[in-house]
DNA sequence: CGTTTGCTTGACAGCATTCAACGTTGGTGG
DNA sequence: CCACCAACGTTGAATGCTGTCAAGCAAACG
């Protein structure tokens, strides 16, 4: 029911898992400056992403058109914004490498994130209802995403049904995804929704090719708070008991999972 | 912010308003059994529903292809399924008459209302995810729904852009929409969710011809609140906070909004 | 007309928030 | 290299909003 943005099935890359410690993202030392178009294009044929990624399923000559359409990547520093509320839709976004969060802000200020994406998740979607962004993408460290042209994405699922339906089944996800969102933030209580949070965190890195019991959290107990609908001091309150409780190690952001089934319970737990 | 499924532009139906007392549904003394399929068809060209439904912003000639699409009209009764979680996914559905709830259930028992759909409407994109409905659908009156075959309409959308388009931006809406509903899980109080469900209500009832002032309720109490992350209690406590402070008058599901910038105030100001 | 379902209201309890203080970490500049 | 600062995280105590439980009332339905 909670499962979010990750593919249902249990897709494992072909590349060598990191170890969880390391960084999501490349920490290359000649990272270009923020916002940075790359000259070099990534082809979808031979991108490791694309068991997780808008490829999903389609056959090699398929792939060939789509790299065709796969603009340039594109380098996002941690903290600076893919795009802001309000900015023209142009494109779709491909997480390549990295994190990111979206989040919407109500005119008082208050601002709620919507979601946590990584590697093969896709950004953007919201733009397409009133051709401009409505959510703010914020790289949580830093990143590379893939630019997908929006109008030639819409010109190529015309011609390939395959990738047509695959971009359908891309967004109808996420609406079954906000949907498990919704039951979360109406229903369930601190200790469940943290539970919840923790284990669709680790089956989507665990889809990655990394460990599903460890994890280093990109985003901050405000953030996740946000996401949640608790405020910070809950959180870290909550992270605290499941430590006391024998369920996870907590070591600031260093999470190691040591009684998922505990987890597991909890989150189906009816409200006593 | 909170803008729902309703169009964002302010359209109203060539058709004569009917006063809001009355029901959102026919009430026909004929009315077929549950779950017939009427032998007739209704062409979209023809629909006083074009400006609020699929074929928003398509042309004449495109129209005539749409008709051809869309199925007969299924008609289901008050308390009935249009579709359960786990049914195949074949089609999705315009609301033609009546209204709807969809809602999740989560192992435990524990659901929550998801949405509310009116005329014009989009029910079943959450099937396109895994080819199965991922939400049961339940008409909360007498209702119609025009039936559009999901297949078709990939088909019809990779002839015509525009309807191509048009449904891209329809699942975005979605998208939008409850990235909305999380905020107001997320972090709003009681009476602001309230407020604001009754203003996202009333502005999708304008839009139809409906008064912006008057409205009645096709869902009860726990309905309300199940869509709004309270308890029935704390609905109808507000509702009656409401009534004491001059904003509603309130009448079990007969509502007047006596106060609509009083209302607006709640939604927007500051948590206190 | 009786039964069921939905709605309202009161009293009380509990969970999360608020406010506050303190500890930790990582980056920056002297 | 170290000190300092800012951002982040932890924990305690008290408040309050919403949930829970219960009773009574109103409306709908057969």
């Amino acid at each position: 029911m909670l499962n979010q943005s990750a593919p249902m099935s249990e897709v494992t890359v072909t590349e060598p898992a990191t170890p969880p410690s390391a960084s999501l993202g490349e920490r290359r030392a000649s990272m270009p400056s923020a916002m940075k178009l790359d000259s070099f294009k990534v082809a979808c044929s031979s991108c490791n992403l694309r068991e997780l990624c808008l490829p999903v399923g389609l056959s090699q000559p398929q792939l060939v058109h789509l790299d065709s359409l796969v603009g340039a990547r594109k380098s996002i520093k941690r903290g600076d914004a893919l795009f802001h509320t309000g900015d023209p839709f142009k494109s779709v976004y491909a997480v390549r490498t990295g994190f990111f969060k979206t989040r919407i802000s109500s005119e008082d200020g208050r601002d709620q994130v919507t979601g946590f994406q990584m590697a093969g998740e896709l950004l953007g979607l919201d733009g397409i209802s009133t051709d401009r962004h409505a959510c703010d993408a914020i790289a949580l460290e830093d990143s590379q995403v893939c630019v997908i042209p929006y109008g030639q994405l819409e010109d190529l699922s015309r011609e390939f049904s395959d990738l047509q339906h695959q971009f359908h089944k891309i967004m109808s996800r996420e609406i079954v995804r906000d949907h498990g969102v919704m039951l979360l933030l109406g229903s369930m209580r601190a200790e469940e929704r943290l539970a919840a949070f923790l284990l669709n965190l680790t089956q989507r890195l665990h889809a990655r090719g990394f460990s599903a019991s460890a994890l280093v959290l990109r985003m901050t107990r405000e953030e996740i708070g946000s996401y949640l609908g608790l405020k910070l001091e809950t959180v870290s309150r909550t992270f605290s008991k499941f430590q006391d409780e024998g369920l996870l190690e907590v070591k600031q952001r260093d999470i190691r999972i040591t009684d998922e089934a505990g987890l597991r319970a909890l989150v189906n737990s009816v409200r006593c």
